[in-house]
DNA sequence: CACAAAAAAGACCATTTGGTCTATTTTAGT
DNA sequence: ACTAAAATAGACCAAATGGTCTTTTTTGTG
């Protein structure tokens, strides 16, 4: 990796929080300057445009979040504590794997009016989860965990609508026992479906 | 009315859904102007700044929002009747009541990190809706409709969640399926806990 | 209808915005 | 260590930003 590479990288890190916290209207170049410590021109060597930017950061996000679910969930040997690992990675929203809460939230309802970019990348990466949480269900039900009738993909769409929306609710509320709740209650309904 | 609070709704009316849709920060004076037709000392006649005027228009679309779903409840004779209008309030996030989808999500999570105000009053309004659900799920186990291990508060965090969770996703990928899928599913479990 | 008060227009302003360009510094291969 | 190439700094720019102020227009009432 050479310099550029790394400096890259640098800034996407230094930037990714304050964007996802501020948005990216919210967020100015000068915002970038302070966090990185470096000069307009040391930036725009590194991105054609804000928007250019953005976008890196938004990859830079989404693909750090992949990285720390997956790996947390192949930690985890049952699908039925794969589902829990997962759902355990949201329990607190106020302190979240990047400060200002979950991306997909932050960019998606951001950009679903003002970048069809960023809408279509968010879009994907809301199916692609929950069809990965649909999978692990399938998964379950086929090494005879789970009973055949828990149906993963309206779960996976449930259970992302409800840590999503419960995600927001913490947050803006302060306080993260809601979201403990809705855990709660997603937990309970996935042991509903286990087996013996 | 005096003329003045005529036009100063209509400013509100006007910049409503542009607030909406494209987020304070991504909102300009300019415009404003254009949708309101108006100067700039026409509309800064009837508001301090930027940040009073969208503070006005946030109170507005809580307020809108309250009165469609309190008159659409009303109508209804049963709790279980007043749950599904509620949820059929929300059923098509593309097409709400307000362009731009729902103000709660879109004001809470552009203010959650940004403006502690705006936070505040919307942080209030979720818990108050959450409470609003809860109340009429209480009443109607007080009312024989519902059996008494229908958790109201819980509930109501639930619901809530479920919905805002699935106006996010439904928006962001363009398809109210999912919102209908969430609907279903909290119907049925609504159903779940009928009387007789 | 007159006319004072209220409302609106739009020129004006300082600041900030995203972005460019050249001069300088730093890097890395020989 | 030398040097060509790459990376960075920061002055500079035009446009856009939120906001003000005086002038003009509109309002509504005696």
């Amino acid at each position: 990796m050479g310099k550029a590479e790394r400096t890259r990288q640098y800034i996407i890190e230094q930037a990714a929080p304050i964007f996802n916290e501020k948005g990216i209207a919210g967020t100015t170049i000068n915002d970038i300057m302070q966090a990185t410590k470096m000069a307009k021109g040391g930036l725009y060597g590194h991105f054609d445009s804000k928007e250019d930017m953005s976008l890196a950061i938004v990859d830079h996000l989404l693909a750090k979040l992949a990285n720390r679910v997956s790996s947390l969930v192949a930690k985890e040997k049952t699908s039925r504590l794969k589902l829990f690992a997962l759902l355990d990675f949201y329990k607190d929203p106020l302190e979240s794997y990047c400060q200002g809460g979950c991306p997909l939230v932050n960019f998606g309802v951001e950009a679903d009016d003002t970048n069809p970019n960023i809408k279509q990348k968010i879009g994907e990466r809301m199916l692609t989860t929950q069809k990965y949480i649909a999978g692990i269900v399938k998964q379950g039900i086929a090494d005879n965990e789970f009973t055949p009738n828990f149906d993963g993909d309206t779960f996976g769409i449930k259970m992302f609508a409800m840590v999503e929306g419960a995600t927001i609710v913490s947050r803006v509320i302060g306080d993260a026992s809601q979201m403990r709740t809705i855990i709660s209650a997603l937990k309970a309904e996935i042991n509903t479906y286990r087996k013996e």
